[in-house]
DNA sequence: AAAAAAT
């Protein structure tokens, strides 16, 4: 091949300098290789240690007597499973009974804490809710719908019931320490009972008259009526006690007393005493734009785009069968991302992989990993053919959230069908009963998310020892906080010296911990000349008046086209899309709020053009494709380069023109340059206010245009531009 | 702040 090596002095433009053997460089993990992972994140101790919770001591607290008549686990029947998986919403699930009689029986008698064995429960019964005790906040309150037609009328607020007056039957309460009726020695009370069994019997609740909620049904209130009408005349209220007592406020600076400690000049943190009173304050970092650095570059191999010409997949190392799945995805010859680590992948070899968004980079992935199960298949001589019950899966694909989990699934599948591999798809908002029926007939390919790939395997329902080659895309967001622990221990799980693929169009030294841990002697590879200037992306950055943000937007996405409007909150998300539906813009939202079925739904209405605005959180920054989306709003600024880059990143796929417009407010242009510059863009600020000809602020929009015009259409715009031509070569 | 688990 002929790769030239480069080392990246930037994400984007490769500096060629010789032809030495690749090398990465990374700050060594002390953590020998192999070693016992820190008892807080492994999983198998909370296992292995007490299996039965509660205490074993009588008198205990949480005493809990051993249980030998514990009823056997009852499996849910499929109606029942259906029932409470198919969403949170109480409309979809059977009504909750609130009578006791209903309930299932206890087990043991004896209260002793919960429990969290699962075989331990009570069978569930009719109308009852399954769900664990700590639910009951959750799943009593309303569910939040997000449905917009399931919405009730909105209440007018002048149809809310007055608010009553809790505090006027009470006598004034009194602050002041002598006031107090004389502390009752402790000694004095009675001891308290704690023990269940000595209480007398509970009333039945059946005997209570029902609980009527007519108004003029219930007791006279005590004391309501005997006040005095309450005033609002401030003249007229008692004087307050000592109020008046203390000298006037003054919010002179110079004036007050000085603080203790905190004022003196030179004043530390650490000086301040330690106090037992507050909660310790959390050391978890925050993020400070401070923190969006961009990490030191990863020495890679760059692969030139012109080098890839007349190579075909087949000369790649890919087989027929996987060659031909190929072909019907869409996919001819391999773009140079798949061409640079296709070859690599086959021989086994470790590999990071940066390629821009929508450069390929799940068919460069996903189709050398199929070929490679073979491979090795062949190798160890255990042939494949049938479907064999309970195979253990060889291959695992982890992605940030779900729709791209689906969204690679839908790529590898075919590619693996075609060789008689199966891939399932493992993540979390659906029943899992589907997902562990698969994995029972027998997997090749897992793909899927973190939370619910360590759930089935905690529940014994997912074995990874046999992957041999485990996938991480977007590798440096899953390295993020809140990701990177969940990873780490699900790729533990894996064969030890299996074979990893690190994925991102911002591959950086955010994966050092990952690759320290999992990776030898890995390979990178890159496109070179990737930078902005070759893109075929369109940045505005449009300064606006923060009140007229949401009529903006609506002015922006008030066109043909399909357009994807990021916003930085979930709540936001969905205000937008109201306001947006307000204008008569057909517009629907996505976010982690949302069921899962209504998330697919929403963004399948996207792509299928039913809709053409999709106002999404960062759920959607990463990964997922929708063919066609021309402008991409920034209704907030993001904080991170790289998730302008990925955000920006869903439109201009395969080449396509695309277009990026980021709102800010005045205050934020300075943060907005700096994220920029590490972005390596290059644009200057518009100042727009409301009423402007903001798509006039858009030239250029024949791009957005050109999907899906007739011929004739086509002929005419032709027309046109070369109308508009020739006038700028008159007027210049 | 968002994302990722709740049979």
């Amino acid at each position: 091949m002929f790769r030239v090596l480069s080392v990246l002095r930037s994400q984007w433009r490769c500096h060629v300098l010789s032809t030495t053997q690749e090398v990465i460089t990374m700050p060594k993990n002390k953590k020998p290789k192999g070693g016992r992972p820190a008892r807080n994140f492994d999983p198998s101790y909370a296992k292995s240690s007490s299996k039965k919770p509660g205490s074993r001591s009588a008198g205990h607290r949480g005493y809990r007597p051993e249980e030998t008549d514990a009823p056997a686990k009852t499996r849910w029947s499929r109606d029942e499973r259906v029932a409470a998986g198919r969403s949170p919403h109480r409309g979809d699930r059977e009504g909750r009974s609130y009578d006791r009689d209903d309930r299932a029986p206890r087990t043991g008698g004896e209260r002793g804490g919960r429990s969290f064995d699962r075989d331990d429960r009570a069978p569930r019964t009719g109308g009852e809710r399954g769900g664990r005790s700590y639910d009951r906040d959750r799943n009593e309150r309303a569910p939040r719908s997000f449905d917009r037609d399931d919405r009730g009328p909105r209440r007018e607020y002048g149809d809310r019931p007055a608010r009553p007056h809790y505090r006027e039957d009470r006598p004034a309460r009194s602050y002041d320490r002598d006031d107090r009726a004389p502390r009752r020695d402790r000694d004095d009370r009675p001891a308290r009972f704690n023990d269940r069994d000595d209480r007398g019997p509970r009333r039945d609740r059946d005997d209570r008259a029902p609980r009527s909620f007519d108004r003029s049904d219930r007791a006279p209130r005590r004391d309501r009526d005997d006040r005095p009408a309450r005033s609002y005349d401030r003249d007229d209220r008692a004087p307050r006690r000592d109020r008046d007592d203390r000298p006037a406020r003054s919010f002179n600076r110079d004036d007050r007393a000085p603080r203790r400690d905190f004022d003196r000049p030179g004043f530390r943190d650490s000086e301040r005493r330690p106090s037992s009173f507050y909660p310790a304050k959390s050391t978890t970092t925050h993020f400070t734009p401070a923190d969006d650095v961009v990490l030191e570059r990863l020495e890679a191999e760059a692969i030139q785009a012109d080098e890839v010409d007349g190579v075909s997949f087949a000369d790649l190392g890919l087989g027929n069968n996987v060659v031909r799945a190929l072909k019907d995805l869409g996919a001819e010859s391999p773009f140079p991302i798949q061409a640079a680590t296709i070859p690599v992948v086959l021989e086994g070899r470790d590999v990071l992989g940066r390629g821009k968004t929508g450069s390929g980079k799940t068919i460069a992935f996903g189709a050398p990993t199929v070929e490679r199960l073979m491979t090795l298949w062949a190798e160890s001589g255990k042939a494949g053919g049938k479907r064999q019950m309970g195979r253990k899966p060889r291959a695992l694909i982890l992605a940030p959230t779900r729709e791209l989990a689906l969204q690679i699934d839908r790529t590898v599948q075919p590619i693996a069908q075609s060789v008689g591999l199966f891939t399932t798809q493992i993540y979390g908002g659906v029943p899992q009963g589907r997902q562990v029926g698969a994995l029972q007939r027998g997997v090749d390919i897992v793909i899927g998310t973190p939370g619910r790939i360590e759930d089935l395997i905690e529940q014994g329902r997912l074995d990874l020892s046999e992957v041999v080659v485990t996938v991480l895309d977007e590798a440096d967001h899953m390295c993020d906080l809140g990701f990177l622990e969940p990873v780490q221990r699900i790729i533990r799980r894996t064969s030890e010296g299996g074979q990893k693929l690190l994925f991102s169009a911002t591959l950086d030294q955010g994966v050092a911990m990952l690759v320290d841990e999992f990776l030898v002697d890995p390979a990178v590879h890159e496109v070179a000349g990737e930078d902005q200037a070759s893109s075929t992306i369109d940045h505005r950055v449009f300064v606006i008046e923060n009140r007229d943000k949401r009529d903006i937007v609506a002015q922006l996405a008030n066109r043909d086209g399909k357009t994807l409007v990021f916003s930085r909150t979930r709540a936001f998300a969905e205000d937008l899309t109201d306001h947006l539906e307000d204008y008569g813009i057909r517009a629907v939202a996505l976010h982690g709020d949302l069921n899962q079925s209504r998330r697919t739904r929403n963004l399948q209405q996207l792509t299928s053009g039913r809709v053409n605005v999709l106002v999404a959180t960062d759920v959607a920054a990463r990964g997922i494709h929708v063919d066609d989306i021309d402008l991409v709003i920034q209704a907030d600024a993001p904080d991170e380069y790289k998730t302008y880059l990925h955000r920006s990143g869903r439109t201009g796929r395969a080449g396509k023109q695309g277009r990026v417009v980021t709102l800010i407010p005045r205050n934020r242009q300075r943060r907005m340059t700096e994220l920029l510059d590490r972005a390596e863009i290059d644009i200057d600020f518009v100042d727009v206010r409301l009423g402007d000809d903001l798509l006039g602020q858009l030239e250029g929009d024949r791009a957005a245009a050109e999907v899906e015009v007739t011929e004739v259409e086509a002929i005419e715009i032709a027309e046109i531009d070369a109308d508009a031509e020739a006038d700028e070569e008159l007027a210049g």
